[in-house]
DNA sequence: CTTGAACCTCTAGTGACTAGAGATCCTATC
DNA sequence: GATAGGATCTCTAGTCACTAGAGGTTCAAG
């Protein structure tokens, strides 16, 4: 049985945090002491490490919930691939956004000499659109 | 004179949002008609195109609004270079992060083979961080 | 038994919008 | 001039995943 404080030390997630998850149907409303604090068992301490994990890869908190059902009836593992492939091309579609935008915002900020006295090139770039090269 | 309907049409930007940029101090009050609805002169559109190419670009409203406080007063750009670059180098970070996940998540939706009857490797893999080699 | 760290609930704030209700305005047609 | 209906108005509340703070209670060590 340990405190949220130490479910906390134990898994890297804050305390605010936890109870949040609570409040979300993402952990179950633990046992409570006499006193009315929180108590968790082991299995939360797991089921908390496997939430983290989500989030660590980025995976929503619906995606996460997702996967708690299906690992708690356990069997086909068909959705679990799913959600996990369309977060992939997620990640994947973001990663070409922001490579996009990298290209574009080098290339305006060269557009600017820094000539003292002159309008910034990067100022004057960013008031007009039709100067990109790609879209964004 | 534009209504707040043809300058939304004209830069691509939702009505409301034009209403919110204005409430968070980007877009300054515009005229009204007699009946009290806004009626946008040529510098707003050019503003909001401004404003819609930042935001495209991933900048946050408030990167904007700087770099809009330094375009009213011109003169010098660095504060506008330093922002540009502090965007980039976070796009690369991001870029960065992403590519960790993909790999990480291209793992583990490999370490279920699928099995009927059996535990989906990929669930297994959430609930133990252990098994993974990079951080996230 | 006392101290003080940890815990409790509740509310409100973040960023950048989006959605909806209910009322008013503007413009084109008759 | 009347009317229809699309556009606009303000205001509130919701989104996501937390975070911060107030004000009060409980727990564990000494």
């Amino acid at each position: 049985m340990f405190s949220i404080g130490r479910l906390s030390r134990a898994t890297g997630v804050k305390v605010p945090t936890i109870r949040y998850y609570e409040e979300a149907g993402l952990m179950p409303p633990p046992e409570r002491s006499a006193g009315g604090q929180r108590r968790y068992a082991r299995a939360d301490l797991d089921r908390l490490h496997f939430i983290a994990h989500g989030r660590g890869l980025g995976l929503s908190l619906d995606a996460i919930r997702h996967l708690l059902e299906l690992s708690d009836k356990g069997r086909d593992c068909t959705d679990a691939h799913q959600i996990a492939a369309q977060h992939l091309s997620d990640i994947r579609a973001r990663i070409a956004r922001l490579q996009r935008l990298e290209t574009e915002l080098e290339r305006l900020a060269e557009a600017c000499d820094h000539a003292p006295g002159a309008p910034c090139g990067l100022i004057e770039a960013l008031g007009d659109h039709g100067q990109c090269l790609g879209e964004h």
